[in-house]
DNA sequence: AATCTATATGCACTTTGTTGCATATTCAAT
DNA sequence: ATTGAATATGCAACAAAGTGCATATAGATT
């Protein structure tokens, strides 16, 4: 009950195919909610059998035609509902904390390099994060109500990058603490 | 690839039944990794089939008998490959996030509401957490290597939830803002 | 006497997620 | 000429994860 919520929610916003589906769930939404292609076709044809969302046949030149998808009422409906339910946390599932609650099992070498690892990738999303914010959001002023929600999520993103990026920078200091 | 693993880094530590396993995937590890009963019986009965955990069954008297697990050296080494791999950043699954996408469908106090809610619940994730830090990780100094290694998947859940509280603030506040 | 909690294990079903394959066209590059 | 990338859709098979239900005993509580 969660990737079809998604993929609503997308669709609200703008009508489109599965395969520009596929490719916002690569970009923007897919920084809190992944899909792959094949997931988004089939929930997308469980959805339309359910009257939820319908489609239209777009006829292409030069392309194989793709089917435009939009919400129905009934759809949109069942979108509105499902946002005012609570939402709980989000379970955290980090294998790289699995690694580090049994790090003594390997040299300490190696759970550093894992951990510097991970510091370059969190750095690297906290950059794609600020060149959004440059290039999409840089005048918070004249922000759509839309535009307005969207930038929050991107200040999510920035704010849990940032913190692990602290918090690798402390635990790496403290593992090299202790070697000495 | 995942829940294994999981199982075996909580099995390497202590030799236990799937219901003792089920309770640290309750608490301790399930900070990051959770899991329910069914499957990690499921998941036991797998790994044992592959020979990288066996099980001792344990007669009891008043309560039904009990398998005790534990890993085999070819699980031991295993888990330590698998610990050496570099591991990618965790893919955030979150449905408050997508939910604040679309904010804009439901009206501002409904959207408010939900992040207050979210908050309440990000400050009793920190809280538990302080609990445990001072209840068990009182003496960094005494620490052995184990603790200290499980002192800093705590401290991530302590910059996690810290980091969470602060963008609810600043979301809330910057919602409320513009409501003016 | 009945209910609740804790201990202990498991099956069946459904939903998700992943991987590989298959098709079809256009445009750009080699 | 051929290869590769982008557009566009989808099936089939399998692996992993999640939900609901079922069983069995003992002791404590109501």
């Amino acid at each position: 009950m969660a990737l079809s919520h998604a993929i609503l929610a997308v669709l609200s916003e703008n009508t489109c195919s599965g395969y520009d589906l596929a490719k916002q769930f690569d970009g923007s939404v897919g920084f809190f909610w992944k899909a792959t292609h094949q997931q988004i076709y089939r929930e997308l044809a469980k959805l339309e059998g359910k009257g939820v969302i319908e489609s239209r046949e777009i006829e292409q030149t030069g392309r194989p035609n793709k089917k435009q998808y939009s919400v129905t009422e009934s759809g949109l409906a069942m979108l509105c509902d499902w946002i005012a339910q609570p939402s709980p946390v989000a379970p955290t599932k980090d294998e790289l904390l699995v690694k580090l609650f049994v790090g003594h099992l390997v040299p300490l070498e190696t759970m550093l390099k894992l951990m510097e690892q991970q510091r370059a990738l969190h750095q690297d999303a906290l950059k794609t994060y600020h060149q959004i914010a440059n290039q999409y959001f840089a005048n918070p002023e004249n922000f759509s109500q839309a535009e307005h929600f969207q930038y929050l999520t991107l200040r999510n993103g920035i704010h849990y990058e940032q913190g692990w990026l602290n918090w690798c920078e402390e635990a790496i200091v403290s593992l090299k603490s202790r070697s000495e």
